[in-house]
DNA sequence: GCTCGTGTTGTGAACGCTCACAGCCTAATC
DNA sequence: GATTAGGCTGTGAGCGTTCACAACACGAGC
């Protein structure tokens, strides 16, 4: 309220020069103490740091950077960050990145395309940035050549395909689906059959591989399995399809949540009912999905876990290039809803 | 594939001066050739962009932006952008600007106190950006001080408190509650209630108040109104609260859908009837909402337009940094569905 | 044939900071 | 009392770019 915020746009800006001379000391002196350097006498300090105060310095980020070649901020590539999944994990790094003081910038990629990935990869790349996250959970994308994009720069990816030669953090989607299965198995289902996610997407083809291997190792019927893009909508439409191929099915496991919600309306709108008739697994558990009717049985994904181990991963990274490029795998849980029951053959 | 990407950490990124020598001019000319600017004979030019292709040249953001003064990097600080609105704003925002060339760092801000907020404020003040978005519908944020933290940079503001004197873009939230209402009155209800947003929020406190309001003018009885957390599980938790207090309701005016779900459940649970029983509207027309149990009559948010009002407001001030504070206001929309019936007394 | 403009190119300085090093002063050591 | 060590402070250079201006060449105009 006292500063002139009605000064015109080209005010400039006090720099260590300004704030050298109001304390009296040099330049470097004042750097010392920005930076938190020892040995500078207490009192200078002080007066430095008054001095500071008194005209409101910030350093400059660009002349810093510009100096030590070092941006102190980390790029994301962020893939559709409309979805739950990403979105969350967006929000989570940024919470654990901001922790240990990096800045942080982002770019989206609207459509899945190896092409708009690399496109927004340079872009990235040109910022100079110090490390970079990308959450491009897309199957087939050349990682090699986006690893050649961001040259020496580390980086670590989210969901790539396991098996890719990549620093990376992924949740086991193996394990939520033979959780899921054993539940199903466990209850005493035969009939299960599935909507997809997009099989573009890592964790949706991981999700549906596994379920066809798993149900061939459970020595279970293996059901028709529809493709669809995570929406509702999708879900809806996708369960109709099924509903028409008229294959039997007691069970249907769903590759997220939002899915589940538009299958179970297609299934009660043909008159079926849930889990009487047919039991549904989502993927996720958002925060909706106990308050939906009937409460979704999930497999949960910790996405605030994922931030974190990619937060972590990544400092350790810039600390250390060297470290061997591996996989960080998060495990995801079942929580049995009343969305799963027994079978109406085995009641 | 061909460059050397396991090179040590510390190769030295060409230089305008690299590129000048190997084109055989001056660094200027290449600067004038990266910036496309005029006056330069088409031969040199052919000549520095090979040079720029076979180096891999690209410049370096942090010089330019010290030699400038302008970061060509706009800022946005979020708030809990968990949520459905702030993360669809987000990614709008995002979109939007960087159609129009913009890079874009991103602070979020974890809890919605004042201090947080200043705090994230000032973070992303030392940055020296050339605009900035707060997406921060914080009731009581000291918008003044805020505006001075920022200083001469332009920023707009999202859901800011209606009459503030800041740029901002907003949704007319009483537009909104008039449209629910006028609905609930012609399907003849008289007795409505609310579950609220947590009021600080100020798309919670304008929706709370003009309901109020509306339903005074439409001389309806004013149930009980009940402040939530904009999850399901609060939604649920209020409208059993809501049930508690056993006064008459037909229905239910929910400040989000994710409320407005678990309020369903939580109705449901005690066996009343949505919406035979009990109408309910809820807000924002999430994707899922059509696919609720039963559909959700809603008050659909255009969060994509208010992005792309926001980067073309902020754009302006950009260019002509005088231009009058004002509000752009975006309507919202009716959309009904199966959730709202004429009322029990009616039919 | 000389001047003048125009198109093109180059030079010096500055942006605000950090790094490496040099210098100073005081106190401890012999 | 000279020497040395160590805490503290200052100086020069450089990070990679842009800006303002100077310099050059070339053809047109008198």
């Amino acid at each position: 309220m006292v500063t002139d915020s009605r000064s015109p746009s080209r005010v400039r800006r006090p720099t260590l020069d300004d704030v050298a001379r109001a304390a009296g000391v040099s330049y470097q002196t004042v750097s010392r103490v920005v930076n938190d350097q020892p040995s500078v006498a207490e009192a200078t300090r002080e007066r430095v740091l008054h001095a500071i105060k008194a005209l409101d310095y910030r350093p400059n980020r660009a002349a810093r950077s510009l100096a030590t070649r070092r941006s102190n901020t980390i790029g994301i590539v962020g893939f559709d960050t409309r979805y739950f999944g990403p979105s969350q994990m967006l929000v989570n790094i940024e919470a654990a990145l901001k922790r240990e003081g990096y800045g942080l910038t982002f770019t989206s990629i609207d459509d899945g395309t190896v092409a708009a990935l690399q496109r927004a990869s340079s872009e990235i790349a040109d910022q100079h940035l110090d490390g970079i996250v990308m959450i491009a959970p897309i199957a087939g994308a050349d990682v090699e050549s986006i690893s050649d994009l961001f040259g020496a720069t580390p980086f670590v990816m989210i969901d790539a395909e396991p098996g890719e030669a990549v620093h990376s953090v992924g949740i086991d989607q193996a394990h939520g689906v033979r959780l899921a299965v054993e539940h199903l198995v466990g209850l005493g289902h035969r009939h299960v059959c599935e909507i997809s996610g997009p099989l573009r997407w890592n964790a949706a083809r991981e999700r549906h591989e596994t379920l066809r291997s798993a149900l061939e190792v459970a020595g279970l019927e293996r059901g028709p399995s529809i493709e669809a893009d995570w929406t509702a909508a999708g879900g809806f439409a996708a369960a109709r399809r099924l509903l028409a191929t008229r294959a039997p099915c007691t069970a249907l496991v769903v590759g997220n949540d939002q899915m589940a919600l538009g299958a179970i309306r297609a299934l009660r709108d043909d008159g079926y009912r849930v889990p009487e008739d047919v039991s549904i697994v989502g993927f996720d558990d958002v925060p909706e999905a106990a308050f939906f009717d009937p409460p979704l049985t999930t497999v949960r994904q910790d996405f605030e876990a994922v931030g974190r181990q990619c937060a972590e991963y990544l400092t350790t990274l810039l600390k250390a290039p060297d470290t061997p490029r591996h996989r960080r795998v998060l495990f995801p849980t079942l929580v049995p809803r009343a969305s799963t029951a027994r079978p109406p053959e085995a009641a």
